[in-house]
DNA sequence: CGTGTAAGGAATTCTGACACG
DNA sequence: CGTGTAAGGAATTCTGACACG
């Protein structure tokens, strides 16, 4: 159905992200530990990656590159959702003063 | 980049499609042995599947359900390609037609 | 024909640790 | 801090075959 579902799913083995990213397991494996990317478990107890995840490790390995750390990247990430969530309150607050007036 | 790409990409090992498709892993490797699903493979010989090998596979569940055999699914499928294949070619030639009437 | 299953082996993944720096 | 690697074990997948029907 929806295209974006596909891009969220949680579905790819570490052995195909790091083809995908040209980043070696150990290194997926370690942004995980540090909190930058969440992939899914089977049952068993192997990872499971989304093509989002895959972006976003791509992401992060041009940050690295750039000397970035692993806790500045987190940081950022965490900016980013912060100001989206603000402008979010924002818009929300301007419609309802556009809309709601009085009560 | 371009969504559809995420569709096609050959990167879904058999435990995670049978688990998507309700398939046992049996029946997706029958299919596959009686050409209806064509999965990618790794170096070492694993099954790599896409998103659209995924919805493949829930249609066939379904024609199979419907007491359809295998090569008549098969047959099916062949028969729209080549119906949609026709369709193109006609399609182009009215086109040659309009605009090169004279070449 | 389509599918379940047990069998044996190979590929894949996992964790915790040591190493270097 | 970030990453490579060897180690041992567990989960996953593979093929070919027998069975039922």
């Amino acid at each position: 159905m929806n295209l974006s579902s596909y891009k969220d799913k949680k579905v790819i083995t570490i052995g195909v992200v790091s083809e995908l990213t040209g980043l070696s397991e150990r290194q997926i494996r370690y942004y995980e530990e540090r909190k930058l990317v969440f992939p899914e478990r089977s049952k068993g107890g192997t990872r499971k990656f989304s093509f989002s995840d895959v972006e976003r490790l791509v992401d992060i390995a041009n940050k690295m590159e750039d000397g970035m750390q692993t806790f500045e990247i987190r940081k950022m990430e965490q900016k980013k959702l912060r100001e989206s969530e603000l402008r979010e309150r924002m818009l929300r607050g301007q419609l309802n003063a556009a809309f709601n007036i009085r009560k």
